[in-house]
This record gives structure tokens, sequence and C-alpha cells, in this order.
RNA sequence: GGGUGGUUAGCUCAGCUGGUUCAGAGCACCUGCCUUACAAGCAGGGGGUCACUGGUUCGAAUCCAGUACUACCCA
């Protein structure tokens, strides 16, 4: 434990003007750890809960959980300095379907199918994944600095949440709520499961338009449909028209034969037909369409299920049983054409629904599945976000809450897999079944309900279907603290509802959306009050970071190349709420290098060397006052930002706090001369000013702060920037915040001229003050001559022979330079000051002679105007005067 | 096809309920500096008809309507 402390005296020479954040690094973490900082147990304190967006077992660390989680700890850390028992809560995510897939692969490769294998096998061989993959996002994290309390760290399977699920669907059955159905769901044939409506995505690709005539029964003639998929004619059960549309009116009641099976089927109408499209006609096959599915029902439509549930051919399609739909797409080609019923095919965009875990184009397919009931359970949750209970930053996704909450249809819960909860629902007899929590309270149940108590255990068979994963995530706030097995226990009493949800917009739905409902369902109350939505990591050209496109980082890479807090600050600094992060090297350099100007910072105060015979320079006062109110300032503007989520501006404010004004400006003004040493007040002060900035900095980057504040005073082994309190926003002096503004012009117009004229800083030049200005400028003398390099300072209307004029606001200054005075260059200077300001007065005076601005505008503004021409004349006279000067 | 956002400097974005010299920030760029904390730096500098058209108003980047382009969501 006391390696860490190094002794201060003997930093001046050790340090190296490169910061190296490997040490840093290195040495914090585990002492946080050690010291049990990121533990929260109940207490009397207001507690700032997070619940850490569980990552899937299956993953490994991506820029996207870069920056989700450097979020987290930023907000997370900030609140521990303010004084709140935070807990920020790790965990994991079983992701049923992409797990599933990840263990069958694996087993494939080593000879082993599924298929092969009993339920109670599979699911060894997927624990024996999760224990060896499960955890590896949790332990990259902690490079990163992630703050959370790991001994909380959940799995959505594990014991605790298997059983909360199960409860829950238990519960929600017996509220009337889940139920069984046969519906269209969109059919992974290569997962061999249902997936949800929010798991399917739609991209343009493309395709053919084939042209089928099918004959009219009994007479001459036929009709010409226009399909996508030939293959599905095979399961056709009427063709369809508009029924305002007269190409087709004398067809509609008769009869035609579907090509290749020969069926006779009915021409009918309904308005959903799109006139325009293809021919106007569209066949109809009720099993594997939506759409279809729809008008069939209206129309009373026999269903032809024509595929298997892998995608091949089933016996009722009669032809090509065995193949796989698009061989049989390619077979039906043939057919059709040596049946000569294919008038033509033309190239066709269209948007092709694929599954987002195996890429596997979604076959639309009725099946059995179970349904949760939205559209109660959701009305809480649409109320807690338009009503403002629960914040949506940015607030433009409000709407889009809104919109989707409003026309939510009902979730399909089910999965055809095995990996996961497994649905607590027992059958017996002929189909009947209970739904129950456990096998013997199901065999209770069923006795029960059948009355036949001599039913057994064999007699009893469970569903063999999962739930949806997020059917587990959506109670994620609760489990955390165990709420739905134990509801009154201690934990969930304290942290419940937590306070931020860090994610991405695109699981809006998926997860935010649910989450919020179960809150109310189960605690009455929401699951958090502030959503923050970030962006997308993409790369420069905007595509999304991926694997395959070889177009992301290593997230562990750049922590070794950058450091961490510079990673986590490149990472802050371009993401604005809900915009996408464009990453690019450039980013966490930007974060290396502030990382570097702070270490640079230090290691000048940490190098001087305390003076007591030293009388404290005036300079070094007003400093003093001017920074204080600065970063007084900075703190309020720090303070609103992160009220209001815009993270990555509350880190541009201490950004420039720090290199600006700090570095840029007081450092500059309060250091000593060469091989001087400092008075001990203007030390003090200046290292209570380094401890300021680290905790302000801290929540971004606190590997190199807590080292700095490590590094600038003796500390004991209790002791930690992270568990120290925030600066309080203390008064601001404005009027010295603009005074000090004036003077930093006056400083740099100084500079300007001096390399204009080639004055050395060695060489000191004298200040002709030529207005007796006040604003607060006489105060900050001292600052601006030592800043500037001024000898003399004096007062005289009368501009000196041989000197520059340099206008600041209202204000005009003369600067002697003897020889080096070029007045043609001056007079044109002066010049082109003079055009801009009567420019300028011309704008004003349009406005102040507009009688109904006058009239109408408020005075505040009218005055502000009148100001604006007073100063502009001003300035305009004493131009005038200085040019006529230079003239004589 | 329907819905919701967006369009401001080379890039990424701020700019609240119209009114302070309002046209900004960071990065990038240009020029000059290895000035004894920092070249991962310092001192200066250039750069935008606020997408377009019209309207409301004394006054519009800001409000309204339309157009174009674009992103996302839904079908």
């Amino acid at each position: 434990m006391h390696s860490y402390q190094i002794n201060k005296r003997n930093i001046a020479m050790e340090i190296a003007s490169k910061y190296d954040p490997s040490i840093a690094e290195n040495r914090w973490y585990r002492v946080w750890i050690e010291r049990g900082y990121f533990k929260s147990v109940p207490d009397d304190r207001e507690p700032y809960v997070i619940t850490i967006p569980p990552p899937n077992v299956t993953g490994v660390l991506h820029m996207g959980h870069m920056l989700n989680n450097t979020i987290q700890d930023v907000l997370i850390r900030r609140e521990r300095m303010r004084g709140r028992n935070v807990c920020w809560v790790p965990g994991t995510d079983h992701a049923s379907i992409a797990t599933e897939a990840k263990v069958v692969a694996k087993l494939k490769a080593e000879g082993v199918e599924k298929t092969s294998l009993t339920r109670e096998e599979f699911l060894k061989h997927a624990w024996e994944w999760t224990d060896k993959h499960g955890g590896i996002i949790l332990e990259q994290l902690k490079r990163l600095g992630a703050s959370c309390d790991w001994d909380r760290t959940l799995f959505t399977l594990d014991d605790l949440r298997y059983q909360s699920v199960i409860k829950v669907f238990v519960d929600l059955h017996e509220k009337g709520l889940i139920y069984r159905g046969i519906r269209m769901v969109n059919w992974d044939p290569e997962a061999m499961t249902a997936v949800s409506d929010e798991e399917v995505i739609y991209s343009d690709e493309e395709s053919r338009l084939f042209y089928v005539n099918y004959p009219v029964e009994g007479e001459d003639g036929h009709i010409t449909i226009a399909t996508t998929r030939p293959e599905t004619i095979l399961g056709d059960t009427a063709v369809c028209v508009n029924p305002a549309d007269p190409r087709y009116k004398d067809f509609i009641g008769k009869n035609v034969i579907v090509p290749m099976v020969n069926r006779s089927v009915p021409v009918i109408a309904d308005e959903y037909v799109d006139m325009e499209f293809g021919t106007g006609c569209l066949k109809i096959t009720p099993a594997h369409d939506i759409n279809d599915y729809e008008i069939g029902v209206r129309h009373g439509l026999e269903v032809i299920d024509i595929f298997n549930d892998n995608g091949t051919l089933s016996e009722k399609a009669q032809l090509f049983v065995g193949t796989d739909r698009f061989e049989a797409r390619r077979l039906s080609e043939e057919r059709l054409i040596s049946e000569g019923v294919l008038e033509k095919t033309e190239l066709y965009r269209n948007k092709i629904g694929r599954s987002e875990r195996t890429s596997a184009v979604i076959e639309p397919k009725l099946s059995m599945q179970w349904f949760l009931k939205m559209e109660d359970l959701s009305r809480p949750a649409l109320d807690a976000v338009l009503g403002g209970d629960i914040a949506i930053h940015p607030p433009k996704f409000r709407n889009v809450y809104r919109h989707w909450m409003e026309n939510v249809r009902d979730w399909c819960i089910s999965r055809q897999l095995w990996w996961g909860h497994r649905i607590p629902a027992w059958y017996y007899g002929n189909g009947e079944f209970v739904v129950a929590d456990t096998a013997d309270e199901a065999l209770a149940k069923a006795k029960r309900d059948s009355g036949n108590s001599s039913l057994t255990f064999g007699d009893l068979r469970q569903d063999e279907d999962v739930l949806d994963t997020w059917f587990s995530s959506w109670l994620w706030p609760l489990v955390s603290f165990n709420g739905i097995m134990e509801p009154d226990n201690e934990d969930i009493k304290y942290y419940y509802p937590t306070h931020a949800l860090i994610t991405a917009p695109e699981i809006l739905f998926f997860w935010v959306a649910r989450m919020i409902i179960a809150g109310y369902e189960y605690r009455g109350e929401k699951p958090f009050s502030d959503v923050y939505l970030h962006g997308i990591v993409r790369d420069k050209q905007r595509r999304k970071m991926s694997k395959s496109l070889g177009n992301s980082p290593d997230p562990l890479d750049l922590i070794s190349q950058y450091g961490a807090d510079g990673v986590r600050v490149g990472m802050l600094l371009c993401s604005p709420a809900g915009n996408d992060l464009l990453y690019d090297d450039s980013l966490p350099e930007q974060g290396r290098n502030f990382a570097n100007k702070i270490w640079n910072a230090f290691r000048l105060v940490n190098g001087w060397k305390i003076d007591e015979s030293v009388e404290r320079p005036q300079w070094s006062e007003q400093a003093e006052k001017w920074f204080e109110s600065r970063l007084h300032h900075s703190v309020n503007s720090y303070n609103d930002l992160f009220e209001k989520f815009r993270i990555s501006e509350a880190l541009m404010v201490v950004y420039r706090l720090f290199w600006d004004d700090f570095s840029g400006w007081y450092l500059e003004i309060v250091k000593p001369d060469f091989e001087k040493g400092i008075d001990p007040e203007t030390y003090r002060v200046t290292m209570n000013f380094i401890d300021a900035l680290m905790r302000l900095i801290h929540p971004f980057m606190p590997f190199i702060t807590e080292e700095i504040w490590h590094l600038s005073s003796e500390r004991s082994d209790n002791e930690s920037l992270m568990i120290s309190p925030m600066p309080e926003a203390g008064r601001v002096d404005s009027k010295l915040l603009t005074a000090f503004e004036r003077a930093q012009q006056l400083v740099s117009s100084i500079r300007s001229l001096r390399r204009e004229k080639n004055i050395p800083n060695r060489e000191s030049i004298d200040l002709v003050i030529a207005s007796p200005a006040d604003k607060g400028m006489s105060s900050l003398m001292a600052t601006i001559s030592r800043l500037a390099g001024i000898g003399q300072v004096s007062e005289s209307e009368v501009k000196p022979e041989g000197s520059v004029t340099i206008m600041v606001g209202t204000d005009g200054y003369y600067i002697p330079v003897g020889e080096r005075m070029d007045i043609e260059a001056e007079v044109e200077k002066l010049n082109n000051e003079l055009q801009y300001t009567r420019g300028f007065l011309e704008k004003v005076m349009v406005k102040l002679s507009n009688e109904r601005f006058v009239n109408n505008a408020p005075s505040a503004v009218v005055e502000t105007e009148k100001q604006k021409r007073d100063d502009a004349l001003s300035r305009i006279a004493s131009l005038e005067a200085r040019i006529d000067e230079l003239g004589k």
C-alpha cells in the first residue's frame, strides 16, 4: 500500500516531461478496489444508482461499450464525489439466440450436432461456454476505470434472475396478459425460431419480379400476376384484384388455375390491392405473407403451409419437397418456363427482412407462440414519459417513444431455443396445459384443473421453448436488487428507482420501453428517472464499426496507446447526446494531449521552490481573484450542463478552464522568474486551484487526477480523490471577469505589436493610457504589465510622439515605439478600423432612426442600441483624432 | 408509402422563450517560434449569403409555410 506514496520532494527530478499513463492506471485501479471504494451498502445518504446495460456473454469489448461505459462512469464518479451513496451494478446478458448460435457452431466444428444432444447435455455445453467467455467484457471494463460495485455482478440466467423471470411469467399469465396463439411470426429458418418484429432488419435488396399467367378455368384467356417469390405459388389459394379496377372486373368470381399444382382458386376482390403495382393482380398465399394472411382471413381462404421449419419445402407443396426455398425458386422458374406461363421477369429492388442474429432471410410463418398483451401494460409507461416523470435525453426521442407506445403490438415472447428461461407451461392430456413456478405446482394445478388426481409427473410435458431474452432484461433494474422474489428487501427499497439509464437509441423499444413497463407493473414506479441515449460509434465514413469491415480499433490497444483517460476524453469530446460519434484516432490523441498538458502544468508548479523571503507580487493576488471567479463560473456551467446531461460540453468547460485559463493565463502570470523562488502564499493558492481542478476533471480522467492529487501533497492511506467532495460553486465577480477579458485583449494586442515591430519580449515597452478609463482595468495593471512586458505606465490625453494606438473597446492606449514607428502603416490600420466602426455605427443608426423600432422594441433593447451608438461615436472620435495627429 | 428529426466554418457540433459586436466552440488548416512546464507545446491568422424560396415582424440562424437533400423509425 505504500508503494504509491512517493516522497514529494523527489518528484521534481523524477517527473518526465511526457506523461506515462500506464503507471497511474496500474497503481490506482488496484488501490480503489482494495479499499472497497466501489462498494455500496444502504445507509442514510441519498443513493445514486445505475444498472449497466448488460453486455452479451458472447461479446468482446467494442467501441460502443467504451462510449457507453465511459458515460456511466463519469456520472457515477461525479455523484460519488457529490456525496451520494453510489451504486453501479454490473452484469451480463445470456443473449439466447446469439449464444445458442455460437455454441451450436462450436459443437458443429467439433463434429457434434445439436440434434444429437439432449437438452441437458446441450445446456451443459452452453454453461461451459458462458463460464469461459461470459465475464470477459466486464474484466475489460476495469481497464477503462469503470467503478462498478463488482461484488454485485449479475447474470440474467443466474438462479435469482431465473426464478424472477419465471415468477413474472406466471403472474402475467394469471392476470390474463399472456396467451398462446397462432400468429404470423417472423421465422428465422437458420436459427429455427421465431424472432420479434424488432429483431428483423429490413434493407433494399436486388431481386426479380416474375410475371406469371394463371389460365382462367373453363375458358380461354388468363390473368397475369407479378411476384418476387414464384416458389410460393405452390401455396396459392386465391388471386386478388382491386374491386375498382376496370381491367379485372369481369374476372371477379371466376376461378383460375394455379400453375405447377393445377389447383383451382377463386379470383377475389379486395381494396388492399394496389392497382399501380405490377399487373394490379395479386396472388394470395395466406400461409407465407402477412398481408395475404389478413386477406385470407377476410375471405375465408384455405391456408397451405408449404415450408418446413428449416426453410425446405414440405409435403404440402407437392413439388420440390425437401429442397431449400431458394433452390425451389430456381426450380419453379424452370417449371413455369416449361409450362409456358412465365411471361417475363424484371429486375426489382425490394425490402428484404433478415434476422438480426443469423442474417437469414425471414420467412413469415404461421405458428403457435406465446404472446404478451401490451396495450394496458404500456399505458403507465407512456404517461411517465409524456408527463415528464422520466426524462429522455435528448428530448427529440420522446416523440419516437410516444409513437411506438401508442402503436404498440403484442409481444411475441417465445423462442424455439434451449438456452434461456424455459417457459413454465406444462401440457397434459389433449393439449390442456397449466402454468406454474415449479413442476410440483404444475402437477398440483393439473390435478385440480383436470379433476384427475392420478396424474403423475410422467403425464406432464413442459413446453420446449424459452423466453425472449428481452423478457428477462426488461426486469433488469428490478432484479438487480432482487425486487421480484423479495419485493420488500432492504436493497430494493433503498436503491429503487434507479437514476440514469445509459444506452443507444436503437434499443429504445427492445429494452428501455419494456423496462419502464415492467417497473410500473411490478413496483408501481419508474425504473429510472433519466434515460440518456448516446450515438453509435462509426468510422469517419459514417459506417458502423464492425468486425467484418475491420474498421473497428481494439479498445484495449487504444488504452495501451493513449491511456484510459485519453480514450475516455476522446470518446466524450465528440459525442453530444444522440449524435453518432465519428471515431478517428485524433480523438483519443486529443485526450492524451490533454493528459499531458495537465501533467506538465503540475510539473511546473511542483518544481517551484518556496522562498519565505519573497514578497507576494501584486499580479499574483490579481490572478488569484480572477481565477477564483473564473473557477466558480465554470463550476456553475459544469453543474448546469450535467443536470442537462450535456456531458461532452461539461468536459469542454473543464478542458478550457484548465488549458486556457489555468495554464495559459493564470500560471503564466504567477510563475516566478527563472531560478527565482515562489512566495508561500502563491504556492499554497496555486496548489488549491490544482486540487479543485483535479476534482472537477476526475470523473472524466480518474487516473491522472488521482495520481496528481497524491503527488501534490502528502496523503494518508484512507484518502483518495475519488471519494473527495466536488468543489462548490462560490461567488462570481462578473465585473472582474469582464475587466480581465479586456486586459487579455490588451495583452494580445501588445503582443501582436511586438511581433509586427520586432520588439523582443525582453525589451520592456511603455504604456500610455489615453483615456482614464476604469472598468476595473486599473486594478489589473500589474498583471497586464507582467504579461505584456510593460515598463512605465502613464496617462496622457495627448498622443506621444512616435507612438502606436491600440483600442480596446472604447479605451485607447499609446505605445511609444520610437524609430520603429511606420506612420503610413499606422494610418492605414487606423483607417481600416475607422471604416469598420463607421459601418457598424450606420447599422445601429438605421435601427435607431426607425420609429417603429424605437416605439415597439423593449426599452432595454433600445438602450443597448443607444449605448452601441455612443460607444461607436466615441471610438470614431478618438480614431479620427489619432489619424489627425499622425497626419501633422 | 406513413411518421419523426436534421441541414450553421474543411470536419464534428453549440446557439434556450426572436434583440448585447451574434454568427460561436473543439479539431483540422496557414504563418512564426525547440521562449528554462509542456513541439502531445506557444504566439498569431484565415475561413460560413446559417440548405433554398416565400411569409410574419421595427428586427429572423432563431417563428410559420413550401421545396430540395439527408438520417432514423414504422409498414
